[in-house]
DNA sequence: TAAAAAAATCTAAACGTTTATTCGGTGTAG
DNA sequence: CTACACCGAATAAACGTTTAGATTTTTTTA
């Protein structure tokens, strides 16, 4: 294994007959060196395709240009679409980003962020689990310094920047639209309740009767899981109510999708006689029969965004925290009815 | 800012009266240091919740204990499972994982690649562009000794380990299941024709063909993009032919739902009359009227064992390259006749 | 019991940057 | 003509580990 003793600043420097100070600040700063050796130094390392050491200038300097970010999971058309606008910022910024997966199991989400190795992060983007009612070991890497941004699943009671979508808007819009096409009877099948977004979409869900004036069934509120079979599994207990609902509100897309299937399993019709409406825009949305009508997520905004802030914090350890709040929209296809 | 300054391996020995050398080789290798000496440190490492600098030990060792992970999309189902994968090999086995995304795009994947900042990775895993003819940057990365894994979308030429479904024979598997349920004119609808695994799935679908003696016609393969969309439009195209195809296998789940809404929309009792077969199960397969019949692709096992065998390359320079093969599985639903 | 071998620990030199401080020139003001 | 400011560049001390090689201590062997 012949390795190639590495080849460093100190290699360009003597190339160019100039000290490595000089072709450090060369490489960064542009203060105090004369452009035109600036330009050598640039020149050369362009051709000879140079890179500094990452380790060294971090260790030395005390920045890694690395960004963690901290997921329940990723395998999920909103998260990973997150993703994507994390990175597009990142990478925008010269910024790396380490992936960490929770599987939405907070022991595993307090193992990780115990062991995670903060010398290697500038900061830290997280979107805590389900069921994480616990917060102490947020606030104990927190009081370490490093900037943190939490996203989309947030902790209720810490102060810290945020970014996430504007639940209680979109269940507003949604639930305001079946009203409006003549709905009467709107239930909502909604998310775990612990989670700070299912709380916040039940308010907007509520509101939006109180402010139509549309009387409230507290029967029409069921709260479950994530996941298909859970919209399938609350959408049959809602139909064998003794007064049914005629409409249903899903906390996400995928349960919607469930409550879709098992409203054409029992013949009925779902955009006439029956409203249903999700939330995400999830590509699903243009697959169900009849595609769903639906409040879009701005997840590759949110990731963006909060890449954004995570950044600043980052440059300026004085910036102080802030709550942004980004509006999902409505978009009409035609799981309700349309006059 | 009140920087606390950093506590280091140095006062760990302090506090223990003895050198950092110990404490150092204490801290990982238990060679060479007394099993008595060895408790302690880690006592009380554990105690002050300890952790060694990364950027030092990377820096001084060589060693970055993070693997870098270079994919097209991360919208989308499969790449999102494969990374699932990743992750969780690379947890277990102590590694990070820092994320690029090429966008599908060949620039952007040529100047990521041009970029890496290679002292801060232990090896790459990649999956390359679609159009990714072009292979110079992968091999002047591979000069440089980092140790590469190819997963998924691999180049043809270039001697290096790679993991990748079993391409030929999930079609082969996918189209003779066809035959057999009694479909006679099957189309396939295909991906772009530079890729290699497009290619693959074209020779599996052809080789089912001939061992079955079943004739086939050179107008029932159409080359076109990935999207719902195209899987749609090609749909179309094989309707309106003099003799139209009875039955379809499509190179992934999306273009199959889009082949399912066209033959929805002409009236063609699909699972009946006319077989559709996707690769993938992508979840839209069970949203999707009638469910879709369709060949598993193993991505989680994909990312866990590009991730194993790069870790083995990483242990081992001398490691030998190889090609792994996973197989798909047939899993039916209603798309396809039963009987 | 002396010599040799093995075990445990220590010393100190890397690793490749950053950056505070110093230094030498050159231009400018008094 | 001296003193001062200023610009550009150099020196050298960090940064927190790892790891040869040296040294001390303990055990084994003859």
């Amino acid at each position: 294994m012949v390795m190639k003793k590495s080849f460093g600043i100190k290699d360009i420097a003597k190339m160019l007959g100039i000290s490595v100070s000089t072709v450090s600040r060369a490489l960064r700063d542009a203060y105090d060196v004369n452009p035109e050796t600036k330009k050598r130094v640039l020149e050369l390392t362009e051709k000879l395709n140079f890179k500094l050491n990452k380790n060294a200038s971090a260790l030395a300097s005390g920045n890694t240009k690395n960004i963690g970010v901290v997921i329940p999971f990723i395998t999920n058309y909103y998260f990973s679409t997150v993703i994507s606008g994390i990175q597009e910022e990142a990478y925008n910024q010269g910024y790396n980003i380490i992936l960490y997966v929770t599987n939405d199991d907070i022991e595993r989400e307090k193992k990780l962020i115990e062991n995670i190795a903060t010398s290697s992060l500038d900061g830290l983007l997280i979107s805590i689990s389900s069921n994480s009612h616990i917060v102490e070991h947020f606030e104990t890497m927190m009081r370490s310094g490093l900037p943190i941004v939490f996203f989309d699943r947030v902790p209720q009671h810490i102060q810290a920047s945020k970014v996430v979508q504007s639940d209680f808007d979109g269940a507003y819009q949604a639930t305001t639209y079946l009203i409006e096409k003549g709905y009467d009877r709107i239930a909502h099948i909604a998310g775990p309740s612990e989670l700070s977004f299912t709380q916040e979409r039940l308010r907007g869900y509520l509101q939006a009767h109180t402010d139509a004036k549309v009387p409230h069934h507290k029967e029409y509120v069921i709260f479950s899981g994530f996941g298909q079979s859970h919209g399938f599994d609350d959408t049959k207990a809602l139909l064998s109510l003794p007064q049914p609902p005629n409409a249903i509100f899903a906390v996400n897309d995928r349960k919607a999708v469930g409550a879709i299937q098992a409203l054409n399993q029992a013949c009925i019709r779902v955009g006439q006689d029956f409203g249903v409406i999700g939330f995400t825009n999830d590509p699903i949305s243009t697959v169900i029969e009849p595609n769903l009508t639906t409040i879009e997520e701005p997840a590759f905004e949110i990731g963006r965004q909060s890449c954004q802030l995570l950044i600043r914090h980052i440059k300026n350890k004085d910036f102080e925290p802030r709550e942004i709040l980004i509006p999902g929209r409505l978009i009409e296809r035609q799981s309700v009815r349309s006059d």
